[in-house]
Order: C-alpha cells, then sequence, then structure tokens
DNA sequence: CGTCTTTGACCCGCGC
DNA sequence: GCGCGGGTCAAAGACG
C-alpha cells in the first residue's frame, strides 16, 4: 500500500516544479483507518455495475446489497498544492464545500478502466499548509509515469511513512 | 479534436 | 415530512 511512485508533470508543461511543491513530510497523523464490516469479505474493489441510470437521465445509486465499506486511508500533508500528483490519473468529478471549513473538498477519480479509486482532498481553512488527502480503494494498475527528481521526494515519502508506522 | 475541469442539479442517509 | 450535509452525475466550457 501507498506505493507512491513518481509523479511529473508533462515536460512541456512543468507547472509543478519542485519550488513550488514543497512537500513537507513532518507531519503526521496519518490517520489510515479500514472499515470492513462485511463477513468473509477479501476484495475490495467494489465490482461496479451499482450504478443504474433510468431512462429519464436521472442517477439511481443503487446499492442495496454490498454493504461492504471500501477502505479508506486518509493521510495529512504539508504542501501548498492539494494536487499531490502520485503518479496515477486523476478526473475531478466534484467539488463541495464543507460546513467547518472555508475551502471545498475536491473529489476526484481514477481514469483507468476498472479502477474505481476515488481521492477527496480537502484543505485546513485554518492551516492553509495542511492537506488532507483520503484515499478510498486501491490500484489494480501499473503507475503510467515515471520519471524525474519526484522519485526522491516520493521516496522520502515512504520512508516517513515507515517512520511514522513504527 | 480529445481530455479534463467547472458547476448546478440531483440523490441519499440521517436527525428533528 | 422536511431540511441539512455529504457524495455523485453530466452538460458545457476550457485547455492542450
Amino acid at each position: 500500500m501507498f506505493s507512491y511512485s513518481s509523479s511529473s508533470p508533462p515536460s512541456s508543461s512543468a507547472a509543478i516544479s519542485s519550488s513550488y511543491l514543497s512537500l513537507n513530510m513532518l507531519n503526521n497523523n496519518h490517520a489510515s483507518y479500514e472499515q470492513m464490516a462485511g463477513p468473509g469479505i477479501g476484495s475490495v474493489t467494489d465490482g461496479g455495475g451499482d450504478e443504474l441510470k433510468t431512462v429519464s437521465g436521472k442517477v439511481n445509486v443503487r446499492k442495496p446489497e454490498k454493504k461492504v465499506k471500501k477502505p479508506k486511508h486518509a493521510f495529512q500533508t504539508r504542501s501548498q498544492v492539494d494536487i499531490l500528483d502520485d503518479g496515477y490519473r486523476w478526473r475531478k468529478y466534484g467539488q463541495k464545500a464543507v460546513k467547518n471549513n472555508k475551502f471545498p473538498r475536491n473529489y476526484y477519480r481514477c481514469t483507468h478502466q476498472g479502477c474505481n479509486v476515488k481521492k477527496q482532498v480537502q484543505r485546513l481553512s485554518h492551516d492553509d499548509g495542511v492537506v488532507v488527502t483520503t484515499y478510498e480503494g486501491v490500484h489494480s494498475h501499473p503507475i503510467e509515469k515515471s520519471t524525474d527528481n519526484f522519485e526522491n521526494i516520493l521516496t522520502q515519502m515512504q520512508i516517513y511513512s515507515r517512520l511514522n508506522d513504527s
């Protein structure tokens, strides 16, 4: 888990320069909580097919069965940017304002087919340097990118994660 | 021209 | 039953 690999913006648009993205991973209440309620449930990946669309175009998200709660992992990171590119491709599908926060919460989803991993990013209003990223599900496909010195940073992130874990 | 972001509406669970 | 909070969809626009 947490197989952070690397990420790098397209070479043409180096939007996320290392100077801008200063990951200060000195945090860490990496609160990782897993919620599993189903008896004998091994796989986390929701099989999909829970979504039924009515003819009128409305969406009825039906999930009467499968009371499986997918594991969620919340990471708290000190960063200026909310979008921590972990190497996967995310598609933003929603943005809602949270009651206790002035800043809205962003919802992302992995664009890989069959990969229903979701991620939501929330930043603390009272501390704009802190970003809480919550991952939901696990990726079942390799990372599409690889590249530059981001690996270093990400490697350090893993190290930090280990340190905190111990 | 294809992909992703934006943004309002919609849905659902819960509390009153 | 209604309002609130949270999560999702999908049309249209923005962007490369």
